[in-house]
DNA sequence: TGTACATCAGTGAACGCGCGTTCACTGATGTAC
DNA sequence: TGTACATCAGTGAACGCGCGTTCACTGATGTAC
């Protein structure tokens, strides 16, 4: 009865979880846009049509990848940074920055399919948009625990953000409650700086140039950490 | 003699412009892994094996789009930075940026091919080198201009970088001469996370966040600044 | 100036491949009485 | 406990499509004497 019919749905997962491990793996040596229901089927030993009863098309598989991405590296990055102790912000802070070079590293291609050019033809539904905040609030609650314990100090050399930012800053303060504007429009520079660092790396514009990537990622993180204002 | 045999290859380049043309906007619809010989001699009236006349593989192709890319980038950035007097070094730096942002919003699919995820199977030959690094000597220039000028007092709140970067910064150095290495690691953080705000915009990661989008990247951008000692 | 030859552009057919998706079907597994 | 029926997983063939690349070819355009 119950126990059997979840028998079947406990096979039924099985098999979703082993599709969607093959097609990240055939991910990682296509791209994204070389994903092919076929092959992963081919690898699964089953007709490629045999897909279809677990994944409705290949639009759909990409999505669960994209989710599944999104909630690695949110947790990646959400234990990095409960490992540190709470008052230690700057930790938190590099631990965090730490978690998605790593993981990025570990998984190239799930990195590009979640921050580097959109898979033409395919549009992101709704369903991404919780997981792929997951990364963000933890960012968010350092900027905002260490803002509201009081430490931290913007230093005065940095301009005031333009008036029409509030509305942004505002949305924003979803993730970062109770901070000031400026210190919201910094955070985004922190941020967007660290994937930007992130990308160079993985997207190969390091390639022939810089060569002790850790530990010039370590330093960068170190100025954006004074630059948000994050005691040494 | 002459005079005909430079008629049958004004043809010839003019043709070759015609085909990177049509390339470049089929880039803009499908994106590079669509792009396909087959369909840009379609358009171009002829049949598909014509082409090979003019470029030996589809992977020429995109290199020429590639090259052709950085090319228009460094020309956008070298041309706005040029008009900006040589010791207003902070509206150099700025006009620079914006260069950047305004050349990836009118050339979204080149700027994904140029610093988004790499094309899957295809493996940039050295020729892309040297255009690649045409806007990143700009900003060297600036940089380098600012030290000498003595205009570029980077705040001390920043942590001197590891003695191991120096052999980095000594290649870093080849478009920002005579610069110290706290300078140089400094200026990489700003220089990629002018990237990262870009590649957030364009990748659709300020989707449903950021509106005043302009705005803020001219605000991070002023904020870069400061960070590289440049004068307000 | 005219003729014989070489070069080049473009054609059309073919090779061999892979793709997403649909559909009627066979069996096996579960459900209800 | 046994039987009739419903549900579901997986098959295999097919549709219609597009791709990169090769190759022998026809004509036109240029070159050399």
């Amino acid at each position: 009865m119950n126990a059997s019919r979840t028998a079947r749905e406990r096979v039924r997962a099985e098999l979703i979880r082993e599709i969607t491990d093959v097609a990240r793996r055939h991910l990682a040596t296509e791209g994204a846009a070389g994903l092919s229901l076929r092959a992963v089927a081919r690898e699964m030993g089953m007709v490629s049509s045999a897909i279809y009863r677990y994944f409705p098309s290949r639009d759909d598989l990409l999505t669960t990848l994209i989710i599944d991405g999104y909630n690695a590296l949110g947790e990646a990055v959400e234990h990095a940074e409960a490992a540190r102790a709470r008052d230690d912000f700057t930790g938190r802070w590099l631990a965090g920055c730490r978690a998605v070079r790593d993981w990025a590293l570990a998984h190239p291609h799930e990195y590009a399919l979640l921050y580097g050019s959109p898979v033409p033809g395919y549009a992101a539904p709704r369903d991404t948009v919780a997981p792929a905040v997951r990364a963000t609030a933890v960012y968010g609650r350092i900027v905002a625990d260490a803002y509201r314990a009081g430490r931290l100090a913007p230093p005065p050399i940095f301009p005031p953000p333009p008036a029409v930012l509030a509305k942004d800053a505002e949305a924003v303060r979803a993730v970062m409650p109770g901070v000031p504007d400026d210190v919201v429009a910094r955070a985004i520079v922190a941020w967007t700086s660290l994937f930007g660092m992130v990308s160079f790396e993985i997207f190969g514009q390091f390639d022939n140039t810089i060569t002790h990537r850790a530990e010039l990622f370590e330093h960068n993180m170190t100025c954006l950490a004074r630059l948000l204002g994050l005691p040494d």
